[in-house]
DNA sequence: CATCAATCTGGACTTTGTCTAATTTCCGGA
DNA sequence: TCCGGAAATTAGACAAAGTCCAGATTGATG
């Protein structure tokens, strides 16, 4: 695994960055790394697909959800479930719970150092567990 | 508020039900209210309109998804969002949480009671709660 | 019985995401 | 450098969940 402490999201440290995940980087695959990690922010397949060809069309659209699978995969992005009508990709996979603001749909992160869950009961027999996610969801007072 | 316990979840008292939550009991909305809280079971808006219509088609899919989002908007349902590609909903509104079956998609209750969140920080200035989710995802051993 | 508001309906439409077959790119070896 | 094959990308057809709308139905009230 390969920790990216306070470096500079270049496209060519992207690359590293892909390699160190077992990902073959590609001119695509660079591009949408770099639109994830530069912003270090929640994006949508669409919302990726909209930065990676701002300039000229590039990437198609399969080549997105098939990249972005490929990071989850690899452990490269997490998943993040809030809004029923579309995935959001996050670029920060250390241990982090999320802020939903409904009405905006804006998503943010909470550390996860400071919270504690206690008395979740055992789990079934033959089942680990894949994942906790803890999603607040918060509205504007009006 | 009503709250039912124990109580056989006929088509007639499902009207009741619906009146204690401001909801005017028709046909379709009875029949709704009924396949959710006769299985207590969390049931995609899809799954809801299989039930219905089993015997002969009676209920459109556009009322279905009406319906939802009206017992949602009163309260008589909860919103579980935990698979990308469907909606769930809950007929259990006591405070609890989710086990998230991923391989079979299969989605159980935990008891809130049991369960202490600690440690999470304010709230952004001007902002309310209105939920807090804790999914728990397992995956099968194999 | 007539009226009016509430509800329901079919079906067209939108959006997110998947699939496939054909093409392009990349890389190692002759 | 050229060749061959594997990996990656592509366009576009397709699928599924959900929304929208204009017209039809229902049901309560006078």
């Amino acid at each position: 695994m390969i920790i990216m402490t306070r470096m500079h999201y270049t496209r060519d440290n992207m690359a590293g960055l892909l390699r160190g995940h077992d990902i073959n980087p590609t001119h695509q695959r660079i591009e949408i790394a770099h639109a994830l990690f530069s912003r270090q922010e929640h994006l949508s397949a669409d919302q990726v697909m909209a930065i990676v060809n701002t300039r000229h069309s590039e990437t198609s659209k399969a080549t997105v959800y098939n990249t972005l699978k490929l990071f989850l995969e690899k452990g490269l992005v997490r998943e993040v479930i809030v809004d029923p009508s579309k995935v959001f990709y996050d670029p920060n996979t250390s241990p982090h719970h999320h802020l939903y603001e409904v009405d905006s749909g804006k998503l943010s992160d909470i550390d996860a150092t400071q919270v504690q869950i206690s008395g979740l009961p055992p789990l079934p027999a033959g089942m680990v567990t894949e994942g906790i996610d803890l999603i607040v969801r918060v509205r504007r007072t009006d």
